[in-house]
DNA sequence: TTGTAGGCGTTATCAA
DNA sequence: TTGATAACGCCTACAA
């Protein structure tokens, strides 16, 4: 009862050789159609459950496993929305494709030598990781795709960063409700920037001039830089103290962010958040603030979740596509995998979202 | 360059033998310490990875893998934010344990002989999964737990669906606003029900009589159930015509059925949703008629997702803790695999929640 | 269409 | 500590 049940095994009882099972298994044009019949029904009779996958992928050199590695926690990155749509358009390709999906964290990866990225046939990672890790995965020597991270030497994809918060910036600096404020008093625009993981420090807190100019992940850098770009081009000044450090894109970070931001004697006017969750945060802030969301403060979004369109107001926002993004990476590491490809770099366009948190 | 690197290679490499590189890497105390660490250092150096997962397991049995098999689409599944929080409580334990994580969805499965589910070393399944893929995962002879659905000769982590539904509903048949519209006219309450996967028909449609008796998801039938129950202890009066199936759990579909319901000639006082995706929708459909939740029409949902306590007003609803579930699940799992403990069925308790949608 | 044998990379045992 | 060797379960020439 509790005997364990191989091919050989199977093949025995059958009284069939063991290539005839395997072949009903995997090459159903190797015999009759009867046969495999016979073969496919007394087996699952026998318990016999079909081909072990470790043998299997050990004798083939592939497992039909795609691993996704993610910088942020695996838990984490489930309450993530962003992260979830990447998810989402990655399983979608992969399911097309019978491939199964294997989750990795760069946690567990650190902690132990887990030997599971041995397993799958390519790996997509996604975020920044540690470069010891990547070099530790790099040398398993199979497809690698980088999302949100670019780095030469791997393919990628990514969407541009500093141009979408270049548009969002200006849209939210020459929008009617801006035009007007500027009209009634001569000051310029008041602004303020929530940032997301723009510096190591695992807290709320504002900047300083130092850290302008010291980038810890590539694409907070670019929104930021994007950011400033567009206010440098439109008179509005932003100094180091306007801009808010959010070490975790979630709502208990972000609103402790945006009662600071918002709370200050000069309050901003323009509120630009890098992430749809924050800028939900601020939303919400500002309400409970008794502040009117677009008319004393607008508030802008990066991502497009689904959420952001829900909410009220919804929130003025760049779409970055990250289900398709999800999707784009897969199909070009199953691509890698088939043709050994040569690394390339896509960039993914994004769009602005105009909606009433920073209206037209 | 390309050559492939194994232990035995390896070995070579360094002038040792190969049972000394692989005690190197599963057990350190076998060999002296300053050895270990040149041969981890050189077989780094060399690019060697690590041992080969899939002979690993292979050779001992165990994989170090969890699977994890989603009635639903794998795509889907990221989406919905329930199993996204159960996912995540899931996660959070296996990843504590150093284990990792393969999603597969029983689509994929009827769909081919993926044999993948032969790798991991126990397996949760969450939802309803047809009779023959679960008698098919039954035979690879691994541990075992199912979520949100009962079968006696499994392990299983379930909520008390009926009592929770029945919870609701009774808090909205007797609080505040609904004894004071009993007592200016003189009718019972008109309810609805926004029922999620009630019937197999894949598309937004009321229920006839008959479906009441005929249930499809235990999940879901559960529910009717103790809202059917406490409208009958309540003396409201609930005809199939006045429920709907919603046949999957998104915004497209609940927004249809939710136009439906307040549309009809004697529009609900009172809407019973069964999910927090169902009553957002609803809320917003209310809203874009004019009517005033919780005034005009009363709101409530089910599960506590995250959103439901940010929307405006707040949903009402059963919070079902579905990290925590995940975390059991997850728990149970690993405890069966490691003692072969028997099985045992266990039920989460569920908490009413009361926000503005259906206040106190 | 069927049977045989070799080897994929590990780990465990046992003797040195 | 080390070195040899036998499984683990499967796939695929190759020969019949």
């Amino acid at each position: 009862m509790k005997k364990k049940l191989n091919l050989t095994e199977v093949a025995k009882h059958l009284g069939v050789s063991i290539a005839t099972v395997s072949n009903a298994f995997n090459r159903p044009d190797q015999l009759s159609e009867k046969l495999r019949e016979r073969i496919m029904t007394e087996s699952a009779k026998l318990g016999y459950h079909g081909p072990n996958l470790a043998a299997r992928s050990l004798r083939m050199g592939a497992s039909g496993i795609i691993g996704v590695m993610l910088s942020d926690s695996l838990s984490y990155s489930f309450s993530d929305p962003v992260a979830s749509q990447l998810l989402q358009g990655i399983a979608e390709v992969l399911v097309e494709n019978q491939k199964q999906m294997l989750l990795l964290s760069s946690d567990v990866h650190t902690a132990e030598q887990s030997s599971a990225e041995s397993l799958p046939d390519g790996l997509i990672v996604y975020g920044t990781i540690p470069t010891k890790t990547m070099e530790q995965i790099q040398r398993i020597g199979k497809p690698i795709v980088i999302v949100d991270y670019q780095a030469s030497n791997f393919s990628s994809v990514n969407i541009d960063n500093q141009s979408g918060a270049y548009a969002i910036a200006e849209h939210a600096f020459t929008n009617s409700i801006s035009k007007q404020k500027l009209q009634e008093d001569d000051d310029s625009l008041n602004t303020s920037i929530l940032g997301l993981k723009l510096i190591e420090i695992p807290r709320v807190c504002r900047l300083t001039e130092d850290d302008f100019n010291n980038p810890l992940r590539q694409l907070s850098q670019l929104r930021l830089n994007g950011y400033l770009e567009a206010a440098s081009s439109h008179n509005v000044e932003i100094t180091a103290e306007k801009v808010w450090n959010i070490p975790i894109n979630n709502h208990h970070y972000a609103e402790i962010a945006a009662r600071e931001a918002l709370m200050t004697s000069d309050r901003p006017s323009v509120l630009l958040c890098m992430s749809d969750i924050i800028a939900l945060s601020a939303v919400k802030v500002a309400k409970s603030l008794g502040l009117r969301v677009p008319e004393d403060v607008q508030i802008t979004g990066f991502d497009d979740i689904p959420e952001a369109s829900r909410s009220e107001p919804g929130i003025t926002t760049i779409c970055q596509q990250s289900i398709e993004k999800g999707r784009v990476a897969a199909r070009m590491l199953l691509d890698s995998i088939k043709d050994d490809a040569e690394t390339q770099h896509l960039k993914l366009a994004t769009r602005l979202v105009i909606r009433n948190s920073c209206p037209q």
